[in-house]
DNA sequence: ATAAATATTTAAGCTTACTTAAAAATATTT
DNA sequence: AAATATTTTTAAGTAAGCTTAAATATTTAT
């Protein structure tokens, strides 16, 4: 299938997600940046091809064809996410217009290695959740908040669920990166600061900061 | 530029580096799978925006405009291979096919990115060299064959110069791949065969294959 | 409930990148 | 050098993926 199509069954698959819950053309128009009349066209097109139920003047529904579609090309983004962040210096923003493009031009099979090269995460650098082969998302996320940890303790860095610009840039001077090991070092009870050890350098966070970090223990 | 257009420059590119050197529309067409017709047409299109010279059943000739854009997708499409190739385990064929997808949705940016975390290499994993971001190619080689390496010192695997699957099989199992670094630990002059030490594993080379590997005295 | 505002759809048209078929030029063979 | 074969070009047409403008339906506000 084409990048517009994969493109408008990830909006229509989006936009579903979200609060304001509207998968009518408009809408998906306005996330893809083409007319409206563009996307009723297209929605009446892919509507023959199975991928979505089309009914004139209502909301776009993907058909679990359409769904397995989207969820195929979110995973391709997300995987791609978690390999330049692990891989390079780039920022987050950055990484996030690169998987926009690589994510349609990825077979399954690179896709799979890219994943078990990363040890098959469930979630990219944002902490959105990576749909397995199978389009299966994990939504129990097991892993805890850095301020929840224990003492003495090592970890694995799982999410650094933020787009905060400062934040990330803090995190690459001290390689706070998904994947990366952390020993809990001291919790502070009394002002909420936690000490770790990361890298061979010993930092301390605020709960502001150790709020957002997820980690997963180490086996 | 588009798919098409990237496409069109580069093979005009390869074409005219080959011995047959012919890069008429029809030798095109044939190298992308498109009609005679298409081929002709595109050429064009192509002069007008300066990529190319193009004058009747002539010959196409790329301008220094057209060359830059080539190289520049040479450049991404060898550095896309060289990094999967040191990634992940698939087969140099999946990776020329995943790397021909690649390298029309990679920024320069990021090409940079990959080029620098492999170390900026001078060759792919085929041993074709990899333009710089100025589109130059090293064509004087440094590396020598394993064949031609002194006892006792430790190389870094330049190039595996092969088409061979059984080759890259066997490279697959004992480690030998771009980049990765071989001591070796000793030379028989007799029956020229090479011992070498590589991720822990010692392992004996003939000259068949001590004669396509092609490494890099470490600094 | 109706008028005004907004969104959707239809219609016509554009560009890119192809196709096939036929005409024109070039290359090859004898 | 002429006849034949091949290649290139032109011409006409198609599909995808857009655009704008106008018509139609729905939603919101009064």
């Amino acid at each position: 299938m084409s990048v517009a199509v994969e493109n408008f069954v990830k909006a229509i698959y989006k936009n579903g997600k979200r609060d304001n819950n509207d998968t009518k053309p408009g809408n998906i128009a306005k996330e893809l940046g083409i007319s409206n009349a563009a996307a009723t066209d297209m929605a009446k097109k892919l509507a023959l091809k199975d991928l979505l139920h089309y009914q004139k003047y209502q909301e776009l529904k993907l058909t679990d064809k359409g769904t397995k579609m989207a969820l195929n090309v979110v995973r391709k983004h997300r995987l791609w996410e978690a390999l330049l962040f692990k891989l390079f210096d780039l920022s987050l923003h950055d990484i996030h217009r690169e998987a926009e493009l690589l994510e349609h031009q990825t077979s399954d099979l690179l896709a799979n290695k890219i994943s078990e090269y990363l040890g098959n995460p469930k979630f990219d650098p944002h902490g959105d959740p990576i749909p397995n082969s199978d389009g299966e998302i994990t939504t129990i996320d097991t892993s805890i908040t850095l301020s929840n940890t224990e003492e003495g303790k090592t970890y694995i860095i799982s999410r650094l669920m933020s787009d905060d610009k400062e934040f990330f840039d803090f995190c690459g001077q001290h390689g706070l990166k998904y994947g990366n090991t952390v020993l809990v070092s001291k919790q502070f009870s009394k002002n909420k600061m936690t000490q770790i050890l990361i890298k061979n350098n010993t930092i301390l966070l605020n709960e502001d900061f150790t709020s957002i970090i997820y980690v997963n223990e180490q086996d």
